[in-house]
DNA sequence: ACCTGAACACCGTTCAAGT
DNA sequence: ACCTGAACACCGTTCAAGT
């Protein structure tokens, strides 16, 4: 054994987007151990990397999972701009509730960092301020068409959309917290949920 | 100066009811800084105690954080209770609501711990999960009375109990996340979303 | 019974030094 | 530029010892 061939076969430095090899490497240990059993030192130790080469990339711990919430933001705003904009009516209006919840489903990791208060108070960092914004305002968007097309109530459509946000934020939540465990159970909960929003919030009884 | 005025006047032993005390300070230290900057240390330092004490009455950190929640949610149930047997009637559900509500703003602490994940997976902790149970059946047993009241939807009432569950724990987060930060708007979304979600489950239109 | 101080293994972070 | 190892202050937890 030379020894090039350690215990880490690696170039004498990371190549490459080390970066996002650390996002990517706190995503898995948060979704496998949680945001508490987090920490820099084992991530470093699993990417083969010095304990302190994080810090060439990230402030400290609280800047790295202000990137993770922060690209959770783009990636949520992303799905739910893609579903609304297949035909911007009530349909995708719906659908838009249901990439919602199968956003917090497919990426935990995200959505608890993004959700959890595990980053600075008050939103500090601009650019997470300014993805959650957008990612809210994407369905105030929404709202705005769709009470231009007559189909929800003409209320103050923010006002509506922190509604609207409540709704899916609490489904996601008691689904990735397992406190709907049984087969089927996120679901159900998600399409009833989705369809007495949409009764509360319509301008006329569907029967009318 | 003798040598019992130090620092700490105390007598030789925590007197009574340490375990209480330690409840209190973490509650306290949880609002003021979050529940990551809980330290087992600064708790005994603040009542005057040594690091270990807390060890007789908590296995571990999370067995006191685990109390926390347990705690938290006898107290969430007796507010819900207490609203509705006022009168157990459509009012008295929409009380409950605002109870739910107005128990995350002023119990933060105990809100974030509940609902944060700081315990074990799957409830683990049986007094937990029973505790966190009944406080759920309480609103599935309003459901039940107002269906037999012909109010509300003759849908499965633990489904729509999911659904209101959902309605005020996502309100009650993005409350005491200060999403909703102008003043007055806390109230303004919690009274809103309260009368949309009563026209989604109504059994009939109000107006008809 | 309840409490204490020393000790252990761990963590985030800093810094002078390497390539 | 990017990475490293040693060092510092901190934390949860254990344990033999005190009253």
């Amino acid at each position: 054994m030379s020894p090039a061939t350690r215990r880490k076969p690696r170039k004498s430095y990371h190549h490459g987007n080390l970066r996002r090899a650390l996002l990517d490497e706190a995503l898995a240990t948060i979704r496998d151990r949680g945001v508490e059993g987090l920490t820099l030192r084992e991530i470093g130790a699993r990417l083969g990397v010095s304990r302190t080469a994080l810090y060439r990339h990230f402030a400290d711990k609280s800047a790295l999972l202000t990137a993770v919430a922060t690209e959770g933001f783009r990636l949520l705003r992303e799905d739910l701009v893609s579903s609304w904009e297949r035909g911007k009516g009530p349909a995708e209006q719906q659908a838009m509730g249901v990439a919602y919840i199968r956003f917090a489903l497919r990426n935990p990791s995200h959505y608890r960092v993004m959700f959890s208060h595990f980053v600075d108070p008050a939103l500090q960092h601009p650019e997470l301020a300014t993805e959650a914004a957008a990612a809210f305002q994407a369905l105030v968007d929404s709202i705005v068409e769709l009470q231009r097309q007559q189909f929800l109530r003409p209320d103050d459509p923010v006002l509506m959309a922190r509604h609207v946000w409540a709704v899916v934020h609490g489904v996601a939540m008691l689904a990735i917290d397992g406190q709907v465990c049984e087969p089927g159970a996120v679901e159900q909960l998600t399409g009833y949920a989705l369809e007495r929003l949409r009764t509360g919030i319509a301008r006329t009884a569907p029967e009318a």
